[in-house]
DNA sequence: ATCGCTGCAAACGGTTTGCAGGACA
DNA sequence: TGTCCTGCAAACCGTTTGCAGCGAT
């Protein structure tokens, strides 16, 4: 259990992460906007894989009245400098999560409750080298998704067979 | 190179998975329709990873007129009793591929041409064992995808690269 | 002052759904 | 004959886009 990592990022992240934020955007010559710093420490800040109606919804929370076309723009925007990775748990929807360093993690989607887990398997780097040279293949990124039962709702499955027998 | 498969089934699949289809649709009660088997042909016969727009055209080319409506019906039924799978590779619409066995396999994505490879390695199996037990998940399914250039992409920025500098 | 961003609303595109008529068992 | 399917078209919904006005540099 112990690389099963925690889903909220270390304190004084949001401020670091913002800096980088801006410097991509200076590098850029693009304008640091309100909206762009209230939607980039919405999700920084969270550490939680949001979706866009989300972070609008937060941003609300906050005080903060952005249009939804500027959400998106933005959050593809951290994605285009790799602030952020975006996911699809099939939910109809895209998240978006905020990217830190260059280690990659992997998730756990729990289909019963839609909970999200995330892991970190050095064995699955190594692999996944293996993989690309043996197939002549350069792997940019990967997106590893195991689909089941948390532990929880896999008990309950089981209580509930127990019962029906 | 061994481990990566060629996308087209072994002859006399079709066949086969269709009698698949036809068992499992009696099994529950449900009428084996024209629309239904012609659907349920052009995806196991082409063995690739279709998109409903596409087995529309196929099944156009072939004479067939099917509403889209029925297409996405028999689609989804098709996962329904595991006879397919549904696979998203960021295009903006899902793609389905006939399921043939237990075995699972993963998929190589470039992202310059947008080709899909596909390969298998039980040492992957293992591994995402471990990782299950580890964290006290049970996996029913994965997904594994690795974006990145194929040979023929990386070679070409390669020499793209040679140029510039 | 110049660009680029923002917000609104409309457009977009893949997918789903309601309903009248038709096909399967 | 009853049930479920099919096809059409409209609805749906997340996301993108065009454009007039505002904000950052």
């Amino acid at each position: 259990m112990v690389d099963v990592v925690t889903t909220r990022p270390p304190l004084g992240c949001t401020a670091v992460m913002l800096g980088l934020f801006r410097a991509a955007l200076q590098e850029h010559q693009l304008p640091v906007t309100q909206q762009r710093e209230a939607i980039a420490r919405i999700l920084f800040e969270s550490g939680e894989h949001l979706s866009a109606d989300e972070v609008s919804a937060r941003l609300a929370d906050v005080g903060h009245q952005v249009g939804k076309a500027t959400v998106y723009r933005t959050l593809s925007l951290l994605v285009r400098v790799g602030l952020a990775t975006e996911h699809d748990f099939d939910e109809g929807f895209k998240r978006f999560e905020t990217r830190i360093g260059p280690a990659h993690h992997d998730h756990l989607i729990c289909t019963s409750r839609g909970s999200v887990a995330e892991f970190q398997r050095e064995d699955l780097d190594r692999l996944q080298a293996e993989i690309a040279s043996h197939a002549g293949f350069h792997v940019l990124t990967r997106q590893l998704k195991l689909y089941g039962l948390c532990a929880e709702c896999d008990a309950e499955t089981g209580d509930a067979l127990r019962k029906v027998v």
